[in-house]
DNA sequence: GGGTCTGTCCCCCTTTCCGGGTAGCCCGCC
DNA sequence: GGCGGGCTACCCGGAAAGGGGGACAGACCC
């Protein structure tokens, strides 16, 4: 988030492939505001080295050879909160998006484009942004905007009842609510589990918002 | 999503400041794998020429004149559900970029970056992608990665039951799956519905969801 | 005109939950 | 070495919810 104010950005890269590390550190270095302090092909390595540079930046691979590279996203953000966590993979499965994004990355990008500069994508995580590969980001949107619903299972009414339901309401005070007999609540309750297949308020509304019905 | 089998890629676009349109217009004519086939200045041109053209994509500008750009992108999005829609603006505020993805748009960019090169977008969204500009990302991420706990309000144990009931057990059914006793689970709910406020299994489940707590 | 769906209302009975207590154990903190 | 928090467990009585049934009017479709 900070200006460079304190001199160059540094990054600490970890990255098994030789090929692509190499890659990685010829653009970083191409780059006179970034300065590259740790170079890592092993997940060990890099958190070994994590506490003493402290980097602005870490580029870290998912595909490591000995730790899985999500523990290793979880560790820097755990021990470094400010540092900028760049995922640079192959891995474009919503587990590992999803996993690395929520566990603190603040970018995915997927290997690939060779002629990709990174350098670019650190200048903008420095200037607050995200970089994310367009394919990645059409993962995440999925995650943002689940399809709606998925044919309106419920009824108007339902839907309706079951949204005052979640809301704490008692059958007799959604009753009121809605201006029907507590019996009418009820009926309507019983339709709802058997069309969600649960048995219970609670598990109704735990339901209902997990396939957003509500 | 589907490959270009059929043909060359028909764009339309709806902007209104005149420079803006033909920054646009100018780098989509010079891809010879895309087809303008629409160019309006107002939202209702934009919403009049939509059913005759079904475009595969549409550039949409958020700051129209007449309609809230955000209504256009409803409305192609609810008459057209194939199409791409890209929104390209000025506005960067949370409600715009939210309100727009949710609305159906798969791809939302910053106006700005006087370089770039719109085709290259296009081309991504073609392919799946979700071309986001790293600001728009970064703001992105931060929904789908709300701060987990705002404090673990509840305590490890409590969460865990909580989880449990929410998934529709009853205090019998928790209990054993704790393997706690019964009383046990209803002093815990009586404890988490202090901290919640609440007076129900069902308003804590919806109100720890809400609270990310789950 | 018959069939289906939605929405409304009612009965009975059983199970579960809610809210009010009290209390012991373990652990970390000052 | 006490104090508090977390976790465990128990009792009681009244309130609420769950599950089974049946009923009927209006809409809508064939």
């Amino acid at each position: 988030m900070e200006s460079a104010a304190t001199g160059p950005v540094t990054v600490a890269l970890v990255e098994d492939d030789d090929e692509a590390r190499k890659r990685l550190v010829t653009s970083i270095r191409a780059d006179a505001s970034l300065q590259l302090v740790g170079e890592y092909a092993t997940g060990a390595e890099a958190l070994a080295g994590l506490d003493a540079l402290l980097p602005d930046v870490f580029l870290v691979d998912l595909g490591l050879p000995d730790i899985p590279g999500l523990d290793v996203v979880k560790r820097i953000a755990a021990v470094h909160p400010s540092c900028d966590i760049l995922v640079v993979t192959i891995f474009g499965d919503e587990e590992s998006i999803i996993g690395a994004l929520e566990a603190g990355a603040r970018g995915y990008l997927l290997k690939g484009a060779l002629e990709h500069d990174i350098a670019e994508d650190i200048r903008h995580l420095r200037n607050g942004g995200s970089p994310l590969s367009p394919v990645i980001a059409r993962q995440v949107l999925k995650r943002l905007v689940p399809p709606p619903q998925p044919g309106a299972l419920l009824t108007p009414r339902e839907s309706e009842l079951l949204n005052a339901i979640a809301r704490g309401f008692t059958y007799a005070e959604t009753a009121n609510l809605l201006h029907l007999s507590v019996q009418t609540v009820h009926t309507h309750l019983k339709n709802i589990y058997k069309k969600l297949a649960v048995h219970s308020k609670t598990e109704a509304v735990y339901e209902a918002d997990r396939r957003r019905l509500l």
